[in-house]
RNA sequence: GGACAGGUUCCCGAGCGGCCAAAGGGAGCAGACUGUAAAUCUGCCGGCUUAUGCCUACGAAGGUUCGAAUCCUUCCCUGUCCA
């Protein structure tokens, strides 16, 4: 991090983009572009200077260069970074270029959240490998053409100690207790390592060193987006515009007192769908969501207009419409938006198929079991192989309790034992498999 | 460096010599109900070819005791105050 010679600034531009992004600039009117851009923002840091560089951006054919942060720890995109990349992707298509920046060197820190507040770092093939998913999920949604993939251990990784200590020279303690999350740590007597204040300084040096236009992220990144802001003055660069846009709620969440309450989104809290995962599965934790919760990721996730959405909100609200077919249309909208309108139509015929008559899905898993000596195999020891059941009082658990079913009858004998022959085996509700016992 | 308060099962949190695989809540799983919703109700919720049996677990290592999550020692970690 040097700090006001920025040792790299010779960005790579794409020659396609070069030559594409003047062209689409003019093609929309500052006042659209601004429009289109901020739709669904929390927070706009500042307004009257986006519309000016938009404005200054059109007039001269130059493209607004804008970052977005991601951790290089969890490269699995889920839904809740899609709005974040719906955001990208909308000043992407009016000619602007965007960075897809990874955060390799800071994710040795790790954002802090108070859990674990220190990461292992990340071997260079690591996230190299994680590198490669990202590119393969953000393409998805990203103009690969007019993204740039960066990694901040390009700048970070060359600073040296000195320049560490000059960056944390640059802002106060107070205000970096400032930020929410410190805020309450400290108040609630919670650990709090000096190393989690560089988190923001980092990030905010990023932005010196890429000289943004405009940084993007969830409205919980305003603290650390600002810092950028700060640190672009600092170092005498014209101060980035700072955008956020909703945090998307996980899939547990629901209506409390009005307001939809739950953790956001997250892999490690398994409250996510990945945008990578088959169509069913999309399909199925969609179906699984609250009605409320239904309207919040409509709101965040849906493609329809403001006007369509309400118009289908009323529908339900009279009663013209059943709560689950409008759920069936935001599931289906969003595999076919990461897979396609068949996969969509698809997974929907095998939710009815498998949920609604009980019937088994046609893709059940198939195994063969090989009796060895005895005269027959005993159900719980089958369900462990079988990865239907964690350990063996798993599965005498399931049976005792009335959650497996072989050929369509329950069995609640923990003794049961298979001889040869084939066997379907339901456990709970989602769990299925076609057996085959061979003497 | 000193004084004090803490570290309990996936999470929060009670327990403070035997009745502790450890209250209660949350999460999770199963069953009922349903729109595989949600809410609600019921049961389960460390492991072991289930056994009034064994093993592993209350920050770590030792010790006292017939017996320790509970007492003692040292160490590690977290916080508060003082320096």
């Amino acid at each position: 991090m040097t700090s006001d010679a920025n040792p790299q600034s010779s960005m790579e531009v794409p020659v396609a983009q070069r030559e594409r992004g003047p062209l689409l600039l003019r093609a929309t009117t500052p006042a659209e572009q601004y429009r289109e851009v901020t739709r669904g923002a929390v927070d706009l840091h500042v307004a009257v200077e986006l519309k000016d560089r938009l404005e200054r951006a059109h007039a001269t054919g130059t493209p607004l260069l804008v970052k977005a942060g991601f951790d290089p720890t969890a490269p699995d995109l889920h839904l809740g970074h899609t709005v974040l990349l719906f955001r990208m992707k909308r000043f992407q298509e009016l000619g602007h270029r965007v960075v897809f920046l990874i955060g390799d060197y800071t994710g040795m820190i790790g954002d802090p959240t108070g859990k674990n507040s220190t990461r292992p770092a990340l071997t260079p093939e690591q996230v190299v490998a994680n590198a490669e998913t990202y590119k393969r999920q953000v393409f998805k949604i990203l103009d690969p053409e007019r993204t740039e993939l960066r990694f901040n251990s390009e700048w970070h990784g060359r600073a040296s100690g000195t320049d560490l200590i000059k960056l944390a020279a640059r802002y106060p303690v107070a205000r970096m207790l400032e930020r929410d999350d410190f805020k309450r740590r400290f108040r609630e007597g919670r650990s709090i390592a000096i190393h989690e204040f560089l988190y923001p300084l980092l990030q905010g040096q990023d932005s010196v060193a890429l000289r943004c236009d405009v940084e993007l992220g969830g409205s919980d990144q305003l603290f650390n987006l600002l810092v950028g802001r700060d640190l672009m003055k600092d170092a005498g660069l014209i101060p980035q515009i700072v955008m956020t846009g909703p945090i998307l709620e996980g899939l547990d969440a629901k209506l409390v007192d009005g307001a939809i309450a739950g953790d956001k989104m997250s892999k490690s809290l398994g409250n996510y769908v990945g945008i990578d995962e088959p169509a069913e599965s999309i399909f199925g934790k969609l179906m699984s969501i609250t009605d409320d919760l239904m309207w919040r990721y409509y709101e965040l996730l849906s493609t329809l207009s403001a006007a369509e959405l309400s118009a289908l909100r009323a529908r339900v609200a009279s009663g013209e419409e059943h709560p689950k077919s409008a759920k069936v249309r935001l599931a289906s909208e969003l595999v076919e938006r990461f897979h396609s309108a068949q996969a969509a139509k698809l997974a929907a015929e095998e939710f009815e198929r498998v949920h609604a008559r009980r019937e088994w899905p046609e893709d059940a898993e198939q195994r063969t079991a090989a009796l060895e000596g005895g005269g027959a195999l005993g159900l719980l020891k089958l369900m462990c192989d079988a990865g239907l059941a964690s350990s063996n009082s798993d599965a005498r658990r399931l049976v005792t309790q009335g959650g497996v079913t072989i050929n369509g009858e329950r069995t609640t004998d923990p003794k049961a034992a298979l001889g040869p022959g084939d066997y379907a085996i339901q456990v709970g509700k989602r769990r299925f498999l076609r057996l085959t016992v061979t003497p």
